[in-house]
DNA sequence: GTCTATAGCTTGATAGAC
DNA sequence: GTCTATCAAGCTATAGAC
C-alpha cells in the first residue's frame, strides 16, 4: 500500500463500487478487470487474489470510520451534546465512505476466517464502546433506555440503513439528513439536558 | 403452491436457510439438493430454474408480512397505542419468518428484472403507508419528528436490524426484544399521550 | 505493467433410464 | 420423483511473452 500505491488504489475504488452493487461472488474477475480498463490476468500483478482485494477495500472502509468515532463520545460536553456530535459525525463519514464501508458490513463474511474475524473484532470492540457511552448517559440521568445493549445496537442500526435508501439525488443534502438523524436519536434514548428540561 | 405443496415446499425451507446464511449466488444447486437429501437433477422436478426458487421463497417472506402489518395502523386507540402494537407485531412476525423476510430483504436484486420490481413495490407501498401513518400523528399532535419520511425509514431499518445481532440463544427472549423496542421506537417519534403529557 | 492463452474446476441446466 | 451422466459456459488463477 505504500510501496506502488496509485494503481492498486484506482483498481480498489472501482472495485469497491462494483462489490457494493452485485456483491462480492457475482462479481467476476473478467469484470472487475473490465471495469479497470486492462485484462483479467493483468490484476494479479496488483493483487495475489480476489479475497485480498475484498479484504484491502473492507480494511479501507473500517480503517479511521470506527477510531474517528471515538474521540467524539471523549470528548467535552453534556452526553446529550456528545451524541449529537457522534451522530453528525457518523452520518458524514459513512456516506462519504459508503462503498467500502457498505461492503465491510454487507460482504466481509465471504472473507477467509482470520480476515473475517479480525474485521469483525474491531467492529464489535466499536459497537461495545458505543452501548458503554449510553449506559453512562443513563447513569448521568441525562438519557432513558429500557435496556443500553439494545438501545445501542438499535441506534446503529438505524444509521447503517441509510445507505439502502438514500441517493445522491435525495430532496435531503447529506447535512440535512444528519440534522435529521441527530433529533431522532436523541429522542430515541430519550435525552434531556442536564438542568432537567425535557426534550 | 397448490397441486403439490409438500415436497416443494420442504426444500423451499431448506433453500431459505441456505440462502440466508451464505447469500444467494453462493449456493449451487449441487448443495441445495445435498441439503434436502436429493440430487442436483432432481431440483429441476419441482423448479424451473434457481432463481424460481429465490422468487418462490421472497414471495412467501413478503405474504402475509406487509398485508398483517396493516391492520395495526387502522386499530383502534391513539397513535401512539396503535404504533406499539404495530412494532410489537413486527417484531414476533418478522422473527418467526427472518430467513425468508431477510433473503427477500437482502437477496431480491438477484431475481429477473420482472420479479424483482414486482416485490420492491410491495415493499415501498408498505413504506408509504407507514410514512402516512407517522404524518398523520405528528398532525395530530401525538408525535413530533422532524421529516416524517426519513423518520419512517429509520424506524423500519432499526426493526430489520434484530436479524443483524439476535441470536436464539440470546439473553433477551424475542417477547422482550419487542418490548424493548416499542418503548425505543416510541422515544424516536416523541410519542405523548393524547393529554398531553410528556412520556 | 499489461498482454494472450490456458489449466483445472465448478456452475446451472438438460436428457433419458427407472 | 429421483437417479446418473453430461453439456456448454463461466470461474479463479497461473505461465510466459513483450
Amino acid at each position: 500500500m505504500a510501496a506502488e500505491p496509485r494503481r492498486a488504489d484506482e483498481i480498489l475504488e472501482v472495485a469497491a463500487r462494483l462489490f457494493y452493487e452485485r456483491g462480492y461472488p457475482s462479481v467476476s474477475i473478467r469484470a472487475l478487470a473490465h471495469a479497470s480498463g486492462i485484462q483479467g490476468g493483468s490484476l494479479y500483478h496488483h493483487f495475489a487474489s480476489k479475497e485480498e482485494m475484498l479484504y484491502r477495500i473492507c480494511l479501507y472502509g473500517s480503517e479511521g470510520f470506527f477510531a474517528g468515532l471515538g474521540p467524539t463520545l471523549t470528548a467535552g460536553g453534556s452526553f446529550s451534546e456528545r451524541l449529537q456530535e457522534f451522530v453528525r459525525s457518523y452520518v458524514l463519514r459513512f456516506w462519504e465512505r459508503r462503498y467500502p464501508i457498505a461492503v465491510l458490513f454487507r460482504e466481509s463474511h465471504h472473507l477467509s476466517p482470520a480476515h473475517s474475524e479480525e474485521l469483525r473484532l474491531v467492529r464489535r470492540r466499536f459497537q461495545q464502546r458505543f452501548q458503554r457511552f449510553l449506559a453512562e448517559g443513563v447513569a448521568a440521568g441525562e438519557f432513558t433506555v429500557p435496556d443500553p445493549k439494545v438501545a445501542g445496537i438499535a441506534v446503529l442500526d438505524l444509521l447503517n440503513g441509510i445507505d439502502n435508501w438514500r441517493r445522491t439525488s435525495g430532496r435531503l443534502g447529506i447535512e440535512e439528513v444528519a440534522g435529521n438523524y441527530a433529533v431522532l436519536v436523541a429522542q430515541l434514548v430519550g435525552a434531556r439536558s442536564r438542568k432537567g428540561a425535557s426534550v
